[in-house]
RNA sequence: CGGGGCGUAGCGCAGUUCGGUAGCGCACACCGUUCGGGACGGUGGGGUCGGAGGUUCAAAUCCUCUCGCCCCGACCA
């Protein structure tokens, strides 16, 4: 396409209300522009890029057997009430009535609208396994929609629900979707991992996180060099690894100290020249409003979502300082689990193998020195309940684990039958019996993954699309319009490429050279075909790889295959050489 | 919902402390020069200062209410 005949509105600047950088860079490209809080209106290159991924996910959901259908948006509150979703799902589904005063709510999710689709129209186990899935718009009134298309409150999703007659049949629908996603993810040419994940509000046994490592992702991915083990931190197991028993040497007497302030971990370790991995840490916790209290290594961090699984609560709240003051009699920064009353104490394994340790006496200004678990103070539970960090053996094979960060852009997840049951979906079986269909849902963020790409792949000059997802794959740049050589040459070069099939964007604007080659490092094309003036009177053009910054010079005959034959041999980002 | 910040031209901002009738840069239109990494000069257009109410001779500026946006937190595919 001519850029002239593009709508491509890009920046100069940033736009002040932008933070982090694919939601800064998507708005200079010219990619979207903000509507309202969490809502987005797609311009035309926006537009390409998520063609351009729906098109790789339709494929390889085609592949795998999946049916594309396209369910309502606009969803009736009655399908909502059968699984109490319309109470459960909370503020957070977008509702609103009709002329009637009758409720209804726009789609978040659509395990009710599908269910309900399958529940009237299949009989019977011939007719299963079956997998039917959508591209919409999804609504979610999020408490505070951020960072761009990275959580909005109207966004685009994929996904998919599979039907299966029972667990065996619903483990294998599941290993399908699993296998397509990783299909997926690799041709969008992102760097990615699979990882064990929490099930959350969704429910369901079983579910994988897809996450596109970024160092600006929020959720943290462990995984293991060694073995194909990883983990959300949110769910990853700490273990204990051989030798992090302490010594067996004696432990001297408790000591009272004074440590005037020292209020935090880094002060008190700072203050008596211990390490903070020789502190253990307490924390006072109301779960369900009883006082709970924690101890972890100084530098370890509480995981509330395991410590929620373990004491089976719904609610975990922080303790204020009064509260802490209430609880254990002595003010914040000095508590510590000897002398507790009537609080129940879980430990984190780890301080179960721990002695010698420094901890709070529950008294301002005050710390024990040489505590030891057991010896001079009762945990109830040692139990794993605090977060992983680089380095902590492997659960699977013992290598150390690292941790990466990464954004969530895809999730699959086992239901079993809590959905069936609760909308009394059934067929029959072999025998005539009627039972409920086994579910699996499975979910692509495709607005999300565009934002993804952009944090995993740019420079300070702007974005870097990975080819299959690349607005176009060659934009031609003539660097002097006014001269008709420059021009005719670079007509030729874009005219032979749309004849060949390769998107093409040709820069035709009247612009200064600094202009269009800035605008073109923004807009991320993956090669550049600059034509000059000088270059073309030895008959030369150059090719410049946006994200090596690599140029070359290429005879003008020779350029069309040089492109294609470029064009076959880098699918993806990995994959750059000349 | 708690904490912090911000709404002035399409975009980025100054002006608000201390009231005096709105400005800068970019962008846009036209003319000329320039032209392989965001040019220069000239001319020109564009504003209910987020909205409502109030105080005042006079309000972008002070007061009250309200709407919106951004960041941190709790929460979450």
């Amino acid at each position: 396409m001519r850029h002239t005949k593009v709508f491509i509105p890009t920046l100069r600047e940033d736009p002040a209300d932008a933070e982090i950088v694919s939601h800064r860079l998507m708005m200079r490209a010219g990619l979207i522009r903000k509507v309202s809080a969490g809502i987005y209106t797609y311009l035309p290159i926006g537009r390409r890029v998520l063609s351009k991924i729906e098109k790789i996910v339709r494929e390889e959901m085609d592949n795998a057997g999946a049916l594309e259908v396209l369910l309502p948006a606009l969803q009736p509150a009655e399908l909502w009430q059968e699984t109490d979703r319309w109470h459960q799902y909370g503020k957070e589904l977008m509702r609103l009535q009709d002329r009637h005063d009758r409720d209804f709510c726009l789609g978040p999710t659509h395990e009710e609208v599908i269910t309900d689709l399958v529940r009237g129209e299949i009989r019977s186990y011939r007719q299963l396994p079956v997998n039917l899935y959508q591209i919409q718009t999804k609504f979610r009134d999020e408490i505070r929609p951020r960072f761009g298309l990275m959580r909005g409150r109207e966004f685009i999703m994929k996904d998919a629900y599979s039907f299966d007659e029972n667990a065996e049949g619903a483990k294998e629908s599941y290993h399908r979707m699993y296998d397509a996603y990783h299909r997926i993810f690799k041709r969008f040419g992102l760097h990615f991992r699979a990882v064990e994940a929490d099930t959350g509000l969704i429910g369901g046994s079983s579910s994988h996180e897809f996450m596109v490592l970024a160092n600006t992702g929020e959720e943290g991915v462990a995984s293991c060099p060694g073995c194909n083990y990883a983990a959300n931190v949110e769910r990853a197991e700490a273990v204990l690894g051989t030798g992090s028993d302490q010594s067996e040497e004696e432990c001297p007497a408790l000591k009272r100290m004074e440590t005037p302030d020292m209020k935090s971990v880094e002060a008190v370790s700072g203050f008596l020249n211990v390490s903070v991995a020789q502190l253990v840490k307490t924390l006072l916790f109301l779960a369900d409003g009883r006082p709970v209290a924690v101890l972890v290594r100084g530098d370890h961090q509480v995981n509330e979502i395991k410590l929620k699984r373990f004491l089976k609560v719904t609610e975990l709240i922080l303790a204020d300082a009064d509260t802490v003051t209430k609880i254990t009699g002595g003010p914040s920064g000095f508590s510590g689990p000897i002398g507790l009353k009537d609080v129940e104490i879980i430990g984190d394994c780890f301080v179960e193998t721990m002695s010698d340790v420094v901890i709070g006496a529950n008294e301002k200004d005050t710390h024990y020195l040489h505590a030891s678990p057991e010896r001079d103070f009762k945990v109830n539970h040692y139990e794993d309940i605090r977060d992983v960090v680089a380095g902590d053996p492997c659960p699977r094979c013992g290598q150390p684990i690292g941790i990466d960060r990464g954004i969530e852009v895809g999730h699959v997840f086992m239901l079993g039958t809590k959905y069936s049951e609760a909308m009394k979906a059934t067929f029959l079986d072999q025998n005539g019996k009627k039972r409920f269909f086994e579910m699996g849902c499975y979910g692509i963020g495709v607005s999300r993954i565009m934002g993804a790409a952009i944090e995993q792949n740019h420079d300070d000059k702007g974005i870097i699309w990975p080819m299959p997802i690349a607005p176009f794959a060659i934009h031609v740049i003539p660097v002097q319009e006014k001269s008709d050589r420059v021009m005719m040459t670079a007509e030729l070069i874009y005219g032979s490429l749309l004849q060949a099939g390769v998107e093409t964007l040709l820069e035709d604007r009247k612009e200064r050279v600094g202009v269009k080659f800035n605008d073109a490092d923004l807009l991320g094309i993956p090669y550049q075909v600059i034509i000059g003036e000088k270059n073309l009177h030895e008959s030369l053009v150059e090719i410049k790889n946006r994200r090596t910054g690599e140029k070359k010079k290429i005879e003008v005959e020779k350029v069309i295959n040089y492109l294609i034959e470029l064009l076959e041999d880098s699918p993806d980002e990995s994959d750059f050489d000349f």
